[in-house]
DNA sequence: AATATTGTTCAGCA
DNA sequence: GTGCTGAACAATAT
C-alpha cells in the first residue's frame, strides 16, 4: 500500500542499502513501466554509476546518482523495492533490477503493473510538472495555508485529502485514518466542515503519518486506537463500540465508524 | 466465475 | 478555463 508513510520507508530502506555501490547491469524486464526516458538512456546513465542521495515527494520516490542523474520510482498499487543477494531470491513481478558490483541486486516488483520508472536531471521540475501539492512530512504549512488551500472546494472531505495536488501523499488507506482519528465522516462535504472540524483534520494528517512512520508502517506496532488493524467490514471499531462500515465514497472502499464520524452535509 | 484491489490519468460534465 | 467524478488501466486473489 504505498502511500507517504510507506515509500518514506522505501526510501530509508533504499538508503541502508543501496547506496556506494558501483551499478554493473541494468535489467529493464517491463519495458511499458518506462516513463519517458528512452531505455537505451536509462540503462547508459545508471550504469556504473552508484547512488548518493534520495528524496521523496508524496508517493514519489527519487534517487540521485555520482552522474547528478535522478532515478524515479512510483509504485502504483503493488509496488516495492527489494535488496538481496542471492540471485535466487529475485522476486516475482520484478520489472526493474540492478546489479551491484559487490554482487548485491535491487528489484523493483510491481505486480499490476500500474507504477514507473523514469529517470530526470531535476527532480524538482518533476514534482513542478506534475503539479504536485507540498509533502505533509518533509514541508512544514501553517493551519491558515490549509484553510485557503481548501477554500471554494466541493466534493467529498476523503477526495479533497487524496488530491495529490492539493497535499501530496495521502491515499485511500490513510485517508480513511485521518478521517478516522478526527472522527469526521469521509462522505462529508469539505465545504461544510467548520474551523473546528478542519483543524482537527489539519492536525491529524501530520499525527498519523508520522505515528506511521515512527512504526515502520507495520500494523501491528500501531496504536490499538487506529483503524488500520481493523480495516474491516463489520469488525468492533477500536474507539468506540461501534460497527466498522464499508462504502464506496469518493470512488474507492472506504471504512469508517459510523458511530462517532458524523458524516457532515 | 464474478468481484475486489492500497494509484493515476483522462473524458465528460457542471 | 476550473474542478470534480468515475471509468479504465493490469494482474492476481478470493
Amino acid at each position: 500500500m504505498p502511500e507517504l508513510p510507506d515509500v518514506e520507508v522505501f526510501r530509508r530502506y533504499f538508503e541502508q542499502t543501496s547506496f556506494h555501490k558501483k551499478i554493473t547491469r541494468v535489467q529493464v524486464r517491463e519495458q511499458d513501466m518506462l516513463g519517458e526516458a528512452s531505455l537505451k538512456t536509462f540503462r547508459n546513465r545508471l550504469q556504473n554509476s552508484q547512488f548518493q542521495a534520495t528524496m521523496r515527494h508524496g508517493k514519489y520516490l527519487f534517487a540521485e546518482t555520482d552522474n547528478k542523474d535522478w532515478l524515479v520510482l512510483h509504485f502504483g498499487m503493488t509496488g516495492y523495492i527489494r535488496y538481496y543477494t542471492n540471485e535466487e531470491e529475485t522476486p516475482k513481478h520484478s520489472r526493474l533490477l540492478l546489479d551491484f558490483d559487490n554482487g548485491s541486486h535491487l528489484a523493483y516488483v510491481c505486480q499490476r503493473k500500474l507504477g514507473l520508472f523514469d529517470l530526470t536531471n531535476d527532480y524538482r521540475k518533476y514534482i513542478e510538472k506534475k503539479e504536485f501539492g507540498i509533502d505533509p512530512f518533509r514541508q512544514k504549512i501553517d493551519f491558515s495555508s490549509f484553510l485557503e488551500m481548501i477554500k471554494g472546494r466541493r466534493g467529498t472531505v476523503k477526495s479533497t485529502l487524496m488530491n495529490q495536488q492539493l497535499i501530496a501523499g495521502i491515499g485511500n488507506v490513510y485517508s480513511d485514518e485521518i478521517l478516522f482519528q478526527a472522527g469526521i465522516h469521509p462522505g462529508s462535504q469539505i465545504n461544510k466542515l467548520d474551523d473546528g472540524q478542519l483543524k482537527t483534520i489539519f492536525a491529524k494528517i501530520k499525527e498519523v503519518i508520522e505515528v506511521a512512520i515512527s512504526k515502520d508502517v507495520d500494523p501491528d506496532r500501531f496504536p490499538d486506537s487506529y483503524l488500520l488493524p481493523h480495516r474491516n467490514a463489520e469488525e468492533e471499531c477500536p474507539l468506540c463500540s461501534g460497527k466498522i462500515e464499508k462504502s464506496t465514497i469518493a470512488g474507492r472502499s472506504s471504512y469508517y465508524c459510523p458511530r462517532h464520524q458524523k458524516k457532515i452535509d
